[in-house]
DNA sequence: ACAGGTACTCTCCACTGGGAAGTAGGCACC
DNA sequence: GGTGCCTACTTCCCAGTGGAGAGTACCTGT
């Protein structure tokens, strides 16, 4: 065979770098943080609201439909999914007490709460910053138009 | 109409988040960074390698065909739609020069730097508390089966 | 006995992202 | 001079992911 196709040598290289990937702890937990769901259920229990400034509350453990109502726009499944997720990584616990109706309490663990804290600085840089990116955003499309 | 279901309780309190969530700065940037490849491209422009602690390199401006290289793992359609939206955040530039075939550059602003800056410490995080998580998923694992 | 609440699971469907191939346009080799 | 290659994309097609909404199991109050 004596020459590739660049499509050829593009599809090597990733599987390459696809072997190397899976062994990459740190591109794991981008895999698993990217998740928007994942963010907004650590920032809400996480003491500080997840909802914008608004339904504040130190609530440190929460309840399935308590989170439901907070994080609205979740559907049921994702959230079950995500907190199955959570707490298999060692980040949450979940907690089930015979009341009347069943009750599940989530709470975060110490690793959930300092993965938190890393969270927090993206929220500090968003409050921060997001003004510009939207200003950006309107000269960009006004250029474009 | 005495009652209303859980459903349309929901639904209601769903569609009232919605409208709220999209007036919401926080949760538009975690919808943008909630995004892989961003957080990658972000990674590597911003001189650190984004490969896992292997090719290094203070490169602080990337050829498209660099960047495909260094995030083997990402289609040529998403670098495009994700370099063109960073761009348009104000997060990056890109630089079109005539050469013999045409150069683009994209290089990150100073906007750009900042957030790369909030997404080191996750990174740190990563490194740090990796080990945990992976242990936390076999035990987890293990009880499970 | 029947509506209601909690904490889910299941099914269907629309949208997103991946893979691969195509495009423009200029050089370069034969 | 035509075939082929380079970069930086765009386009098309398809599989997988996440959302909507209904269904489930179990108990309680009236």
């Amino acid at each position: 065979m004596p020459t590739l196709t660049s499509a050829q040598r593009r599809a090597q290289a990733r599987q390459e770098y696809d072997a190397f990937l899976a062994g990459c702890p740190s591109r794991q937990l981008l895999d698993r943080i990217s998740d928007k769901w994942v963010t907004l259920i650590l920032a809400a229990l996480g003491d500080d609201d997840g909802s914008c400034g608004q339904v504040a509350g130190p609530a440190r453990a929460m309840r399935y439909s308590e989170l439901s109502r907070q994080l609205a726009g979740v559907s049921q499944k994702m959230l079950t999914q995500t907190l199955r997720a959570l707490e298999r990584d060692g980040l949450l616990t979940r907690t089930v007490t015979p009341t009347v109706p069943v009750t599940v309490r989530y709470e975060l663990t110490d690793l959930g709460l300092s993965l938190h804290q890393a969270i927090r600085a993206i929220k500090s840089w968003a409050e921060e910053h997001m003004d510009e990116v939207i200003r950006s955003r309107e000269t960009y499309d006004a250029h474009a138009t």
